[in-house]
DNA sequence: CCTAAAAAATGACATTTGTCATTTTTTACT
DNA sequence: AGTAAAAAATGACAAATGTCATTTTTTAGG
């Protein structure tokens, strides 16, 4: 609970593998551990970010709303992913918000000590500077499905990409459960089309479904569909 | 034509301007300056890049095929853009493709020079790092507006992009000229229904067209259906 | 200035997706 | 285990968008 970054495995997962340990120490020494239960928000969009929050445990969803008061899913971050950094970087309020999808054990890290190493480490601005570019990457590939594929295709797409990135059970499930209206709202859909949509994937024995559990039947009905067969 | 880059008030524009005068003179050294026509591509789409391209004039789409034969068009690049960076940064093939929308002149940089800066010069890689962080918040947003907008709110928006972005001729048309293909890829639509939406603007007098040329005749009105009324 | 090719425009229609209303099922809690 | 609230599912219909065919207009080049 009170453990020493300098200790953190997580770490390893993002950019902070390229602080040194003196960096770590400061950084140690004034971040906040902190449990975020489920539905709770870390930062609502527009709000002026004073530090960034790690992600040790636990699911959150990066979103934004939209005029129509939908609200649209950019991204899900999970263990090692840290939030808030873009707005960090440039100084900014946020464009998104985040809210944990399940409980959540976060680590706090004041901005002082992030931009004090951005402005020192070049090592560590460089590993920022891979992390975002391929955030970027992601970004723009998401751009091109929204635009060009159906809904149909990305429901598809979103069923791959959780599996692929939260592993199953041992019952062969996605371990992630959203709701449909998530999921939805990361395809950029009704909930209502998310819904017939899965329905219709089960009945043509691409997936199965228990409750909100989804399981994948036929991994390359599936993928072909997501190339647009 | 064959100026040194100590010199060229293009780098005011982007991450350049956080080079010292000796990794200036090196680049400037070993750049080569090209004539891009009309039509004519920089890079394709999975190309390994060996350098990246400075953006001195004219204007380049950035943009992604999709498999359905559409390309998604991501960015419009103009001048003092540095195009291929985030492929550069990452040492991976290109996500996208760039070709020029007209004749432009651009100055391509060997990757070796780039990497020596961004791994020496940590006021560069931040600068470029916070670049980086603006493409990403626009690309969340382009993300949203497609999920979310209709066809008739994303052309509005991206009509209101070019002229905020590339300004107004003397007759108060929009300097730059796409085909309505280009738009139709832009807004992420077909090229029929993009033509569709815009001669109901030119109807209802919210613009005014001549030839490919478009003019904003109700900044507010258009403004106001951006926001989805 | 003329002409072929490209782009824009339009019609007709199919398909996809959104919206609203309602019912059924699941979940969380005591 | 029982119950209220939330989520999922489904039907019916409207609206938005895509596709294909065709005509009209514009543009580029000799």
């Amino acid at each position: 609970m009170h453990g020493r970054c300098e200790n953190c495995i997580i770490r390893e997962l993002n950019s902070f593998k390229a602080l040194k340990k003196e960096e770590l120490k400061r950084i140690s020494d004034s971040k906040v551990s902190k449990i975020v239960k489920k539905g709770e928000t870390l930062f609502a969009e527009g709000e002026k970010l004073n530090g960034v929050f790690c992600v040790r445990s636990g699911v959150s969803k990066l979103s934004k709303m939209s005029n129509n008061g939908k609200d649209q899913i950019v991204k899900i971050a999970t263990k090692g992913e840290v939030l808030g950094q873009r707005s960090v970087i440039s100084d900014e309020s946020t464009n998104l918000s985040a809210v944990a999808l399940n409980d959540m054990e976060v680590c706090y890290i004041p901005k002082q000590h992030l931009q004090e190493s951005l402005n020192n480490n070049v090592e560590f601005t460089k590993a920022v500077l891979v992390h975002i570019a391929s955030d970027l990457k992601f970004a723009d590939n998401i751009i091109v499905n929204m635009a060009q594929k159906t809904v149909r295709q990305r429901v598809a797409e979103t069923i791959k990409y959780l599996e692929d990135n939260f592993g199953k059970d041992n019952e062969g499930y996605i371990s992630i459960t959203l709701t449909r209206e998530d999921i939805a709202n990361i395809v950029g859909t009704a909930k209502e089309a998310c819904i017939r949509t899965l329905s219709s994937f089960k009945k043509e024995n691409l997936i199965a479904t228990d409750g909100k559990r989804i399981k994948i039947e036929d991994k390359k009905a599936l993928y072909r569909l997501i190339e647009g067969f």
